[in-house]
DNA sequence: CCATATCATGTTTACGTGAACATGCAACAA
DNA sequence: TTGTTGCATGTTCACGTAAACATGATATGG
């Protein structure tokens, strides 16, 4: 039992583990008001020099920091901006979550990560929950909008959003990676190679970025006057780009696939290896996202790149601008992709390389 | 309904934009004291059944949040857990940091990423600036630790702190993957299947994991009497695994490699595939992580499986222990890996598949 | 010379919360 | 009855910061 202590210190002593140097301590010392402290902080013009170095003396000796909750609660801001996100299971997903941060972090804001145990309604909302109980000043979306619609779920309102993953840019910020751009320059590269179909496995339906680049493909398809076979939906993951393409190795007409990921093409490649047949020579391949390791796959494989670095720098400035400016925007800007020309694809009847 | 306003009102319309509703809002609709509505809020017990159900209606009808800030002002708590790490480019770190946030969302804290623009002292050292000035209750770090040792970096007094891919275990409280166990699994396996030796490509030596997997390879070959030969020192890059491999697969004696991590272990099958031998009848391979296409490369890749979801739960568990205790602790905790044996390797000699 | 503008700096206050302490009421024992 | 106990609830205050306002000193113009 712990009777109460008459002096302070032992109390002292364990609180002050938390205890940090506040801007009293800092003015105490440098013999002035704590609001001059404040101004020196926030890097306020009128300030007397002397009194400015005397004041960053202080904070150096004492290893003055700043209480952010404190600040946070004063001003309203939090230096932080949130991301909500399905888990780190997808390449793009992971490449966007880095790309923001850095982002964000090269511009002084702390990345608050709000993940999504599972893709259902409910775990959804518990994210939305958890945000608006995290003091964030923005957030950045990267969950298809659909989702969010149907969810009962509500944005705190003025909260600055942009979103990634989605077609909702008359209502929000949307950046995004071409995703119709990219899926037609991998379908137009297979047409020009003398190839007269293209087999296409797609990603989920649920995912915009999915969608879009399966509504490309048979646009680009269309435009050539090809008739688009069915689409084989897949999930992103290598296993079902292998159980799909299972069904296109034994016939011999199918000479050109566009997998909707790297991941999937990967395991296309796969089926097409047991089947016996060769890469390119017998069926080209290609995929999307141009990961680290699709130039090391057996054949390297020809694949769109995309450029997440951009995504998420427009991403955090977008944002920005609506925290600094206090105004939502709409609109969606898009990032160009390219193709990555490997081994995976020749000519129609070619050679290998 | 609407409490008439006052002259207020223009500027209020304005700052309604961030202006939330506060303890006091709830307090004056149920009826009670703020302190009231701060004990529902925090779920005390002393609080009478009608008046609680009385400020939770109140609550619900204002969409009352409590405010982080000000809690955290107040508390010293800021729910809030900081993860330091080099950006997500490694398998490992994802899936750490995906598993850390998980869990820790799963505790209700959430996961404030402190990226590390590119890995130089003064990066590093900026982190642990942005870290301080950062309201975080804890801090997992996924940086091996001699790294912080030669900055001079001072972790803020009195934060708990768990490390991740670190033999600091004295000083701080680790969690890991038993690198040591998973290395000898993969080299003992390629021992029993009868190869009179195997050559290892490494991570960079900078990276503990890498380090203490290239020692458990050494001593398990010592172990069986057999003298190691030179490490191939990677980067965990697939290029650097094809590069490296290419030194070795034009040496008939090399019939078993042993690469640090998936990637690598793809780009040295790439290297064997180039030099026209077969994997496995000629060579086999072994690789370390297990990531979701190493079943899908060709052939499927034999490889050591980490179970990351065990280690963010025990950085979280061990984290809140440290938060909720008050004492910082010290001690290593070890996640045991599993062999995944797929069609990279074979009897020497022996038949693919 | 004084009036006034200018600028560095100090003082007061509020942001929203929760701990500590105060109050008031009901039940109960003596 | 009256004091005592226990419990629900209210009041006061401080956490660290920064905006708003106040003050006092110096420079400038007529």
């Amino acid at each position: 039992m712990n009777p109460p202590t008459d002096s302070s210190d032992a109390l002292r002593a364990r609180k002050s583990i938390e205890r940090s140097v506040s801007m009293a301590d800092v003015a105490k010392l440098a013999g002035v008001s704590g609001q001059t402290v404040s101004r020196v902080a926030n890097g306020h013009s009128n300030v007397d020099a002397t009194t400015r170095d005397r004041v960053l003396d202080a904070m150096k000796t004492l290893g003055y920091r700043p209480n952010v909750a404190a600040r946070a609660l004063r001003t309203g801001r939090s230096g932080s901006i949130g991301v909500i996100m399905f888990s780190l299971s997808t390449f793009g997903n992971r490449k966007t979550l880095d790309a923001i941060a850095m982002a964000a972090a090269d511009e002084g804001y702390a990345t608050t990560l709000i993940p999504i145990l599972h893709p259902s309604q409910g775990a959804v909302s518990d994210a939305f929950v958890r945000l608006s109980e995290q003091a964030v000043d923005g957030v950045v979306i990267v969950i298809e909008a659909h989702v969010l619609d149907s969810a009962e779920i509500v944005l705190p309102a003025g909260l600055p959003v942009v979103i990634v993953d989605s077609d909702a840019g008359e209502r929000y910020t949307v950046v995004d990676t071409d995703q119709y751009q990219g899926a037609q320059l991998a379908t137009q590269h297979l047409l020009d190679l003398g190839h007269p179909q293209v087999w296409h496995i797609s990603g989920p339906p649920s995912s915009f970025s999915a969608a879009r680049r399966t509504q490309s493909w048979r646009a680009t398809l269309e435009a050539a006057n090809i008739v688009p076979p069915p689409v084989l939906i897949g999930d992103w993951s290598t296993t079902s780009g292998y159980e799909l393409a299972q069904s296109l190795v034994a016939r011999p007409e199918v000479t050109a696939i566009f997998a909707a990921n790297d991941q999937m093409a990967l395991g296309a490649m796969m089926a097409i290896h047991e089947a016996g047949r060769e890469i390119p020579a017998s069926i080209s391949v290609v995929g999307f996202d141009d990961t680290e390791e699709s130039g090391a796959f057996w054949p390297p494989l020809t694949t769109i790149h995309q450029d997440f670095v951009a995504v998420g720098r427009l991403c955090i400035d977008k944002l920005i601008a609506e925290i600094v400016g206090g105004h939502d925007t709409t609109g969606t800007t898009l990032v160009a992709t390219r193709l990555v020309a490997r081994s995976s694809t020749a000519p129609l009847g070619g050679t290998p390389h």
